[in-house]
RNA sequence: GGUCCCGUAGCUCAACUGGAUAGAGCACCUGACUUCUAAUCAGGGGGUUGGGGGUUCGAGUCCUCCCGGGAUCGCCA
């Protein structure tokens, strides 16, 4: 590891993962009890208890499977279990019986206003006013940590994103994955999960030489020289300024030298500068690595021949010989000896080559290093975010995880489509060669880093992603970006209108504020969509898709512009009551609650709330 | 040919990892602005979830075989 010091002050460094990890400082979590489904479900779980001890239920049957979930339909209720379907074949019963049964006892509950068979054996939960009541006190009560989860018990997770070659500046590809591993990593750190941010520097193959040698052609440029792009060589206009720096720095020493003597003091220096250049462009975006691990300081220190030692020490290393990939005809195609993994053991399909046929290392060996040393590190769980194009290289990754940790490290590989772009209605098609090559740079100052993250995060990671630069700044309800931060500018500006009629609507007034209020449908509405906040934040960090924050968000900006504008028709429904404060603060108290969760769910997402829309 | 991902309303996509009559937005039709910003809201039509078979009380979801699209397949990283 080299060259960090000209490196502007504040930036995460790249260290040596062996002398020490930088850290994240803990922040104090809060955490909240509040999950109404986790509370209804213990009680119909106690339920089938009772009803076991009055012998309805047979001893010993497995409760794991019973589910209280929001129905999709409302006219259901508002929550329904499926205990009385599960549970009918272990006890054999019939699941109407079953549900009859649990429902006179779960009636019983001063919660519970009915409960009703339906379908098949669904039993559908109504709950009372005054438990939807509690549960937006509840939100006011624990504030930004309403929905904090501490499912994560503290479990150590890696998550590596981006890893972009040090060639050039990110380009929108590079972005989806950089939103989605930084969502992905607030989420988990949300939810309880010690979380590191990872980034690794492929600063040890061939395309860093070539990076250096196009930066000597800038230099010898900068120097006054004609000079042509070859194939194979990067054109771009950034390393301009590398070429130039060069030239100013050494003067005339490397013209007409031999690479031997200028290429590894070149190639140090231009990706120094073009880490730089990503680091910026990731700080743009609002990404902040905890680690930057070169893949080059993997070579030369023994770490790679530490990590095959330990897989040849579990007998998975042999030489061999590969069969040609069937079906199709490799016309140079020759049977070669190589250093094999024996990946087949931990679920691969072919045993895949770590050295190339003279000797030395394929990119897979380094990498297998590399995720050694994140076991070593001690995390539990490793996750890495690939371009779909790596698609290929997810089952040798997980053979090789499996393999070094023994399977007790999991490795979940989340990989992101492509994106397209689109301009004027137009797909916008990148290219290198044309010039017409999108950056994150170009992206973020057209739409702002606000609006292309929350874009970015619309869609499930493997589903292509439509960016269209209009739509993404378009202020309509079509756009969800704008659809959220107008429902959380109207609550802002509730508040500037109760300052401006002298009601006061400070966080402890609302808080005490007569709930009781709150009993009409359209509120209970927007009620009952906070309640499945928290559990929807455990659900996204289970499977590892942040997108489902984003959904939710739309979800219940929905209900609360629905709200808004019953206030049209009912005035008793408007959140600012002309002379009822206490009634306009019950009602405002509703309103924060929403921009809490707005609030925290954007903040998963790193994108800012709006206080206005302009 | 092997492997992985995808296929859901005219279009763009969800569907809480197996739950009820598969949901939103756009587009189309109808209605609501002397308002706490109508940049919004209410209602309507629109489906054999690519196709066949299987497992299950129950399948868009799991298994299997096809069809179509994309990615990838020893010495690029």
């Amino acid at each position: 590891m080299k060259g960090c010091s000209d490196r502007p002050p504040g930036l995460p460094r790249v260290i040596d993962p062996r002398v020490g990890r930088a850290t994240p400082a803990k922040r104090p979590k809060r955490t909240s009890d509040m999950n109404l489904f986790a509370d209804i479900r213990a009680l119909v779980l106690t339920s089938l208890e009772t009803m076991t001890t009055n012998g309805i239920l047979p001893e010993g049957l497995a409760f794991a499977n019973v589910t209280v979930e929001p129905p999709r339909d409302r006219a259901h209720g508002d929550m329904a279990t499926n205990a009385a379907m599960v549970l009918a074949k272990p006890a054999g019963l019939k699941p109407r019986d079953i549900a009859v049964g649990l429902a006179e006892i779960l009636g019983k509950d001063p919660r519970i206003v009915s409960a009703e068979v339906a379908g098949p054996g669904f039993l559908n939960l109504r709950l009372a006013n005054d438990v939807w009541q509690g549960v937006l006190g509840h939100v006011l009560k624990d504030g930004a940590g309403y929905g904090r989860s501490d499912m994560g018990a503290g479990k150590r997770v890696n998550v590596e994103f981006v890893s972009a070659n040090p060639t050039g500046p990110l380009h929108v590809g590079h972005t989806r994955g950089a939103v989605f591993g930084d969502a992905l990593a607030s989420l988990l750190a949300y939810t309880g999960h010690d979380v590191t941010r990872e980034y690794y520097i492929n600063d040890g193959g061939g395309q860093v030489d070539v990076l250096a040698r196009s930066v000597y052609l800038r230099y010898l440029e900068a120097l006054g020289q004609e000079v042509a792009f070859p194939d194979g060589t990067y054109p771009g206009d950034y390393l301009i300024p590398v070429g130039a720096k060069l030239a100013e720095d050494k003067g005339d020493i490397w013209v007409d030298q031999p690479e031997s003597i200028w290429l590894e003091e070149v190639r140090a220096l231009s990706t120094d500068a073009m880490m730089d250049l990503i680091r910026a462009d990731l700080k743009a975006l609002g990404v902040e690595m905890d680690v930057f691990y070169s893949e080059k300081s993997l070579y030369g220190t023994g770490r790679i021949e530490a990590a095959i030692k330990d897989l040849t020490a579990k007998g998975l290393i042999y030489r061999g010989t590969l069969e040609p990939p069937k079906g199709r005809a490799p016309e140079d195609w020759e049977p070669r000896e190589q250093m094999l993994f024996k990946s087949t053991e931990h679920g691969d399909d072919v045993d895949r080559p770590i050295q190339k046929s003279d000797g030395s290392w394929t990119y897979f060996a380094p990498d297998i290093a590399y995720h050694f040393d994140k076991v070593s590190r001690g995390f539990d769980q490793l996750i890495d975010v690939f371009g779909a194009d790596h698609g290929g290289y997810v089952k040798r990754m997980k053979a090789a995880v499996s393999a070094l940790s023994d399977g007790r490290v999991p490795l979940d590989v989340k990989l992101t489509q492509l994106v397209k772009l689109w301009k004027g209605g137009k797909e916008f098609k990148m290219s290198k060669r044309a010039g017409t090559f999108v950056t994150l740079r170009d992206v973020i100052d057209r739409v702002g880093a606000d609006a292309t993250r929350f874009h970015m995060l619309t869609r499930k990671n493997d589903a292509p992603l439509d960016f269209d630069f209009d739509k993404v700044m378009e202020q309509s309800r079509d756009n969800p970006v704008f659809y959220v931060q107008y429902a959380h500018a109207r609550v802002q500006s509730v508040f500037r209108r109760a300052a401006e009629a002298g009601t006061a609507s400070d966080k402890a007034t609302l808080k005490g504020a007569d709930l009781t209020e709150i009993d009409h449908e359209a509120e209970l509405n927007v009620v009952k969509k906070l309640a499945e906040w928290p559990r929807l934040i455990e659900v996204a960090a289970r499977t590892n898709e942040p997108h489902r924050v984003a959904f939710y968000l739309y979800e219940l900006a929905a209900e609360f512009h629905a709200l808004w504008n019953r206030g049209n028709e009912l005035p008793e429904l408007r959140f600012l009551q002309p002379g009822d404060d206490a009634k306009s603060q019950a009602k405002m108290a509703l309103a924060l609650a929403v921009s809490v969760v707005i609030s925290a769910g954007l903040g998963i997402l790193g994108v800012t709330p709006a206080q206005e829309m302009r």
